[in-house]
DNA sequence: GCTTTTTATGATATGTTATAACATATCAAA
DNA sequence: TTTGATATGTTATAACATATCATAAAAAGC
């Protein structure tokens, strides 16, 4: 799907859901979506300042990423300290367990989802630890093929 | 097992490994072998300067932890930017996958194992989205019963 | 339309986690 | 006793994140 194309299906998502995706939030979203990798706050500081040609703070940047969290358009990657847009945000069915495959090198993202059997199998030794999920996520410390091969080639 | 044989038995094991434990090391691996929580670099600056008497830089900590952790008695959790000693320590049987569940609320944490099959099974869909496993380690944001129970008290 | 209230953003300061770069100490072996 | 390896100390700074208060913009009630 084109880039134009699913900002717009994201404006329209907001709409119908009563999400107001402002002047900034859309800023924050699209950049994401325009990036094949996960991205800090910081980065996202920059690529405004860059791009758009609009300075932004630290702290908006913080409250807008939780918002957009929050609304489910984007996740906040804990092992990587970054932020990727959800690659559901264009589907109308509600997505799985999402399973983050991010590589250490270059902070590529692969979302996929977690077997609903994987999932079950997971959940129920959690809770005979005496534990229960908060967040279904996971994810996972990985290299991408691209920078495997780069790897292969140094050594 | 108590606290003592513990950290007399990593003692022997070091021994054994030709690790060296220096007293900085057993002091930051004691520190994290008496707590039942998850702590970060600082939190073990505060505990060495309150407990031990010591002052010790943060470069220290996190050069110690690193070295704890390539040598598998540590273990960094990423989810909560904290760590914990190894639960297996004292065995002499190398350990499984770890699975690490972590409180979102006390910090407290429990390390299980991920079934083969179930790891077997998020491998293969790594691998067959062209990425590969860098660390077979799992971390899952949940509530530990104590917290669970307190939140619903109050809620 | 105009005020009130809520919501979003800006500005500034500060807290928290982590690493870089360089210096010193300690100890064992040549 | 010098050399080399390893561990630790010191200082500075990068990277990530939140608290707090002020201001602006949007929505709701009149």
């Amino acid at each position: 799907m084109g880039k134009q194309t699913t900002i717009k299906s994201v404006e329209k998502f907001c709409n119908e859901q009563n999400i107001k995706l402002t002047t900034r939030r859309k800023e924050i979203l699209s950049s994401l979506l325009n990036s094949d990798k996960a991205l800090s706050a910081y980065d996202l500081i920059k690529i405004l300042e860059n791009q758009m040609g609009s300075s932004i703070p630290a702290m908006s940047v913080y409250r807008i990423l939780d918002f957009l969290e929050n609304n489910s358009l984007v996740h906040k990657l804990k092992l990587a300290n970054k932020y990727v847009a959800c690659s559901h945000i264009t589907c109308d069915h509600g997505h799985a367990s999402p399973q983050f495959l991010i590589c250490n090198d270059c902070d590529s993202v692969k979302e996929i989802s977690v077997d609903q059997q994987v999932m079950a199998a997971l959940k129920s030794k959690v809770k005979s630890a005496g534990f229960s999920l908060r967040s279904p996520q996971i994810e996972m410390d990985c290299v991408c093929s691209k920078c495997d091969q780069l790897m292969e080639k140094t050594t």
